[in-house]
DNA sequence: CATACAGTTCGCTGGAGCCCGAACCATGGA
DNA sequence: TCCATGGTTCGGGCTCCAGCGAACTGTATG
């Protein structure tokens, strides 16, 4: 009826608790079964099968099927950032559901933000890739600058060469409420996070964990 | 249950329609009565209260009495880039309500969001500006630079400085799908284009109409 | 004072949609 | 072939809430 395109369709599909959690549980990055969001909702699978499809129609989420198993993740990262953009918000109003539980202090210092680093650590990377010239913004438009690509090569990071998704992109961190890094290399620097063990992921939450060697040996070859 | 803020209340609260089109009439920044945002929800004024209610106690819009009136707007800049944010994606995905008439043209080359300039215009205001080095991205700060303050002085720009809110700041356009400038800056840019009777706001729309000798003057001044 | 208008409160109705039990398809393995 | 398992469809119950009519408070204006 009025201008501008049908924002009410989509809030209304983030605005059910189920579909919430189930989102927020896709946050992750990992392609989920309908089952395990359907324990994430705390509903039954029926009730998850009829969501899923609503958000599927809605274009927030994309459906792969592999045998038996469906997997269900985020469309894009469009979507994981309209999500990040509403944590932050709620987090920022409401107090409500912020009581700082012990594992509260590890999903602010360090957790996954669809497939890349969020919290504190991920926050403080982001900053010092900017000063050191890794990285450089051109508008709203992140660059690696040719410093950057080669000190990327030099650690051995591999980054996803045939995706069109754009390399470095910010996102608002909901917990800091400040920048971090996104995109392909934000995905390709966790994939190396990982793949020299300097951290792992706790199962089941967003968290990732570094051990007290990883996290220094992280800092020590970034710069931190 | 889960970890993280309250993100489906706040989303529950945009996913009606009637709600939505009030938030969407509030994002022109002016302050609009309850008549108003009822006839632009197309409620009753009795439904339209409850709504208002609802938006006010999550903290979407705040109110401000004036002898019989009540003025709404939305809380602060936080939701208003949350509701571009929400436009942004859902242009991007259906394509439902995105029937380009003429007066669309209008809006998507110059509008008001929030209190600052959006659309073709903005975009390209803001591209500019960093191109001159008058704003300077730091992580995911934007700094005025000493060159951009005496630059703004210079034309006669004045920035209320009282406010506590951040000098810049970026907001995503739903249109162009890149970034313009908010904040006080981008605040106090649209009210010069007004004052220096450049363009002015179409009423009763979002649409900002310049003159073309205005639009001239307007690009020379800031040497777009 | 009376009148007009902005906004709210109350009570009720109707419909939308969340939810699950039961039954139904599809795949994979013995 | 039969069973186990993941997922969907169908039907009915139930709750929630948007919406409005009617009545009320509060502020202007004559």
């Amino acid at each position: 009826m009025k201008d501008g395109p049908d924002i009410a369709r989509i809030a209304a599909l983030i605005g059910d608790p189920g579909r919430a959690n189930m989102l927020a549980a896709m946050m992750s990055g990992k392609a989920l079964t309908a089952r395990e969001l359907a324990g994430e909702a705390g509903v039954s699978s029926q009730t998850a099968s009829g969501h899923l499809q609503n958000l599927e129609s809605g274009g927030l989420i994309t459906r792969e099927r592999q045998g038996r198993h469906h997997y269900f993740r985020l469309a894009d990262a469009d979507v994981a950032g309209l999500l990040e953009t509403l944590m932050g918000l709620a987090a920022k109003k409401g107090q409500l559901r912020t009581r700082t539980g012990p594992r509260d202090a590890e999903l602010r210092h360090a957790r996954v933000c669809y497939n890349h680093l969020a919290g504190d650590m991920g926050v403080a990377l982001f900053d010092t890739l900017l000063a050191q010239g890794v990285l450089k913004a051109e508008g709203d438009e992140l660059h690696l600058t040719e410093l950057g690509e080669a000190q990327m090569r030099a650690l051995g990071i591999s980054i996803d060469q045939k995706s069109r998704a754009p390399m470095c992109r910010e996102c608002l961190d909901w917990s800091e409420r400040r920048s971090h890094l996104a995109g392909r290399l934000g995905r390709g620097i966790l994939d190396h996070i990982y793949a020299q063990g300097w951290a792992s992921r706790v199962p089941d939450t967003r968290i990732v964990r570094f051990s007290k060697t990883g996290e220094a040996s992280f800092k020590a070859a970034f710069g931190l």
